[in-house]
DNA sequence: GTGACGGCTTGACAATTATCAAGCGAAACA
DNA sequence: TGTTTCGCTTGATAATTGTCAAGCCGTCAC
């Protein structure tokens, strides 16, 4: 059953560079689970038991506090999630669910340690990630603070129109759930499609229709340090 | 100069389990240079030259945008930053200056990246100082997209409260620079102070006074999960 | 088909937060 | 000792965002 999903895992940025051997011990004790929708996978405060790899499908990261609750990241495959806090050995952040029938492969916190403290190689391509996921939460800091909820839909749409290289795409979520992981609520979201219109968007249903790149860019202004998923 | 802090640096956890020889490496290419109150020791956008070490004096790391600017940290010694950036050698994301007169070490990110690749036990030092980075980072966002201004200005009291070990205790910086990094205005803050005293908070200038942590922690709830640094 | 459900939208309204302008008061300075 | 400066506060007002209630409209099960 792993085997099948061997390669793809080994391909992954994280697991490349180290040794044969490590990565051998790593998937001894791993194995892949199949998940319908909307499963809990792991829940804030838990100890970290295993390391997930979204294989297929994909999952939600959220949080609560009193009674509140909000999206703070979506994982596509093929990527982890929560490594932070399985190298830590420290408490789960955030809850995961999946958000359609998803596969998930799931590796030992506790082997994923020891080969941590062993394999320099490992040790360093953690490095990299945590390096690049520390940077995608400024980024979203910075999202957050610096600009109006138009303004984060606005570049946001304008990071989709880039990521899918055509004027007219799909949202590639539910609109609540965009909705709150851009910190704020659905009739808000639906307000500001429509306060959008005058600065280049179409929008109907879940299709997007960017008619007026420049003029959505000239409201949205959007920044190398705060929109590109690279650098 | 730089062998008086010397020991200062190498007690750091990211210093103090790399080998000898590493460290001296380091060592070799670093340097110590004092500020005065309010210069810009980095740029946002900027390539990392060197990894900043704060020796004695703070350090506040900043955003803008679009004529808006955001505190999103203050760094007191001993304790590094521009790690991530220097690592990936990619751009900061954040800007820095010097809130006071400090002292700040130097080092060469090519060195860092150098020792990075070829010292394992520093690598892993770099993943746990990282992992500790993104944490403080998420639980950022989760105070920013859960809670209103005066539900984050309760909590960062009693973090504060919590910190200082008494119920009596000044703030450690300007109240500009606090409603920043809390996402409000200073005017919203100043309003703010006036809505938690029915909560068990009196405020004289920068002098807090939590007499009442009962009800204080009744309006904040806080949660392990966004307000404890260490975890 | 038909009805129920759920997500989305809309409108009215309320709460939160920001902006602008003015004034206060402590620290710095002449 | 006055004067200036600067951060903080306050009030009035506006903009933004959230809440509540209702209705629309697709999908899906029966």
């Amino acid at each position: 059953m792993l085997d099948s999903y061997r390669d793809d895992i080994r391909d992954l940025d994280l697991f490349a560079g180290m040794k044969q051997e490590s990565f051998e011990a790593l998937m001894r004790g791993a194995y892949i689970q199949n998940f319908p929708p909307r499963i809990e996978l792991i829940s804030e405060g838990d100890t970290p038991d295993f390391l997930h790899i979204v294989i297929s499908g994909s999952v939600d990261l959220f949080s609560s506090w009193n009674g509140r609750e909000t999206s703070m990241a979506t994982v596509r495959p093929v990527s982890t999630f929560i490594l932070a806090a399985t190298i830590k050995n420290a408490p789960y952040l955030m809850s995961a669910r999946t958000l359609e029938k998803s596969r998930v492969a799931l590796l030992p916190s506790e082997d994923v340690r020891a080969i941590f403290a062993s394999d320099g190689a490992f040790a360093r391509a953690i490095v990299t990630e945590l390096a690049q996921c520390y940077r995608a939460v400024v980024k979203n800091t910075k999202d957050l603070k610096l600009r109006t909820s138009l303004e984060r839909l606005a570049n946001y749409l304008l990071r989709q129109q880039r990521h899918n290289g055509s004027p007219e795409f799909d949202l590639r979520m539910e609109k609540r759930r965009l909705a709150s992981f851009l910190g704020m609520t659905p009739e808000n979201l639906s307000r500001a499609f429509k306060g959008l219109e005058p600065h280049g968007i179409k929008v109907a249903g879940s299709r997007i229709i960017v008619h007026d790149i420049v003029a959505l860019e000239r409201f949205a202004k959007p920044s190398a340090l705060i929109d590109r998923y690279d650098s």
